[in-house]
DNA sequence: TCATAAGCGAGACGGTACGTCGTGTCTTACG
DNA sequence: CGTAAGACACGACGTACCGTCTCGCTTATGA
């Protein structure tokens, strides 16, 4: 069955400790973005010493990218309304909320990942694998509901909804609204998926 | 009347040094990306001091910013192919070119915008807003030749096209394919504004 | 012979524009010494551009060494009061209030001497040996007026009245008084050329 | 009391460490004097880098002032030859060799403290001082040995000898010789003082 | 009377040093 | 032994000044 959920959500593998410095960070990249951001202004409200950080990340770019998987691995749910258009407009919120709470962390990220081969391949493989599946289980649990046609898949767009609003939270200045998930789901996807 | 097209592509304000500085700022950029690209290797590659540099553009972030304001601003042609389908093609082509030539650019670009409403603003302005244009006046153009409704037109996601093509050339793994744009526009907008 | 003066006191050699340029640079110098003197601010509180100062000195070394020349110039007077202790007394006042007055000229003039032959060179021919001169002839008429026994003349410390005093000026911190040059005229110089 | 001595020679506050960094400011300085030296140049011969030298000194003022203040510190030295002659005679030996071997820096050191009270409080306290210990020491010495008549002593003038060896070392281009230092003992020193 | 040149203001420029700050490594001392 | 504290080498940032240079504009003379 579809949505069989083997996949346990990966608890997650830092310290208590840990999981404090990467909030730290998290919090401190939300207010002053990457560049901004200073190793040692981490350490200092964690009264912790530098080293301590770069005992665990070898280095910024790794602490921010662990800060911010961190930071958005605890809300990744798959929907399960009930419906495909209440899954996709569940969907589309959430990623609109996410989107909008770690806009510059995912600025930083991806700037960052630009250059770094390792934090591209570990982006891919924590994050967009995550919300990939949960894709796969709204459409899947919309076949088995008979709302979705299988034949209209396209895995070339299966992304559009995901896509289109993180493009507009992170990259244009209009930030998307639910108006704008509405209408991306009523005259754009669900005519497709029928 | 549609494509009137009294918008000249507004005359670069740079003089011929300062577009030479600018030229390898996005050279450079592209080479390194943000974090490892100096402003003395800027300086130097166009035999020139830092002073001169610093002289027009305040910091590093205002550099980069110009840079690649010069850089794309060049290329934005509105396609004019004679159908809505082949604009929208050609769209979709130029905008994958674009963002896989600048990418790291972008990110960079992104990044620092975050924290820098002046930054923002100046993207918007000089960016955002000439590409909106060259999609008005595609679509205004396939009303006149009657190959568009004009009702069915949706301010929210009028960028959905290049907004999808930006998030995946920037953002996901999967860079855009022509098969890509060739779906997005037979499948999902053609039928939309027809 | 005593007072043949041949030695008309050297008109200056400087134009009205240029000798402006040197008071100015004068005044700056007293006012923030040599390190914080630019020739930027000379060049603007004249009104003239850099241009026109470094067509006239080489260096901004040569422009402080001309403009402190300049000033010390103007003042060099053989006291011819009557009497060897009233010379000797009007030299001493006149080297204390030239050294109070041009004191930091002096200090940075100095300095860059130290590395700059040129300017040494210079600062002997054109301000060590008009000193000179003035206690030859101080020392000649007292002899003149058989005040002074040329025995006693010391060609290696000659100048112990005036190079004490510029100590005590520059040097010191304690600055010389009327009752140092009293003292050292009555009970050090008189003694010993008598 | 003469020759209580109770005042060790003051310890230097330096670490290793610093004294090194000083010890190589001291040698640029002879070398190439206060403008042609560079922070930078000392951090890179003490394989240090420039916040290392900044941590410690606010500026490179402040660098060359404690630079020479420790070079001088170590020769202060009072010379306790037996007989006030040969005090004098020693002490104004030392004053040479120290004014020749540090010329250039203490005209750099005399230039920055025009416009520096800090660095001239310093310079006093540090450097003055320290010398007039020595100096009434040896007065002290031979009026303990009866040379010199204490009635005579002048505190307007009590560093005549060094003050005037000085203003030859630093100001004139005449050096001053062994020559020199016997004249003014014998012929101007010894005659007052008993 | 007008043109041709010489001098000047303004200020951009290449270069170089300054003093600051952040990264990532390392040592020291404490618990 | 792990950690807090923080010194350290490295290197980029952005600023300031030096001495050179190029622009126009003025002025002062010579045809």
């Amino acid at each position: 069955m579809a949505g069989s959920g083997s996949d346990v959500p990966a608890r997650s593998r830092w310290s208590a400790r840990e999981a404090e410095l990467l909030a730290i960070t998290l919090q401190l990249l939300q207010q002053h973005g990457y560049d901004r951001l200073t190793v040692e202004a981490v350490a200092t409200q964690a009264k912790a010493s530098k080293a301590t950080v770069y005992r665990r990340w070898p280095s910024k770019a790794d602490l921010v990218l662990a800060a911010f998987i961190e930071g958005t691995r605890l809300t990744v749910v798959p929907p399960n309304t009930g419906s495909l258009r209440g899954d996709l407009l569940a969907l589309g919120t959430q990623v609109c909320r996410q989107a909008c709470e770690h806009g510059s962390t995912m600025r930083a990220v991806l700037n960052e990942m630009s250059h770094n081969p390792g934090l591209k391949e570990a982006l891919q493989n924590e994050f967009v694998h995550q919300r990939r599946l949960v894709i796969d289980q709204v459409l899947a649990d919309a076949v088995a509901r008979g709302e979705a046609d299988p034949a209209k898949f396209n895995d070339e767009i299966y992304d559009l909804l995901p896509g289109y609003l993180v493009f507009r939270s992170l990259l244009s200045a209009r930030e998307p609204t639910d108006e704008t998930v509405r209408i991306l789901v009523d005259e754009v996807l669900l005519p497709i998926l029928r």
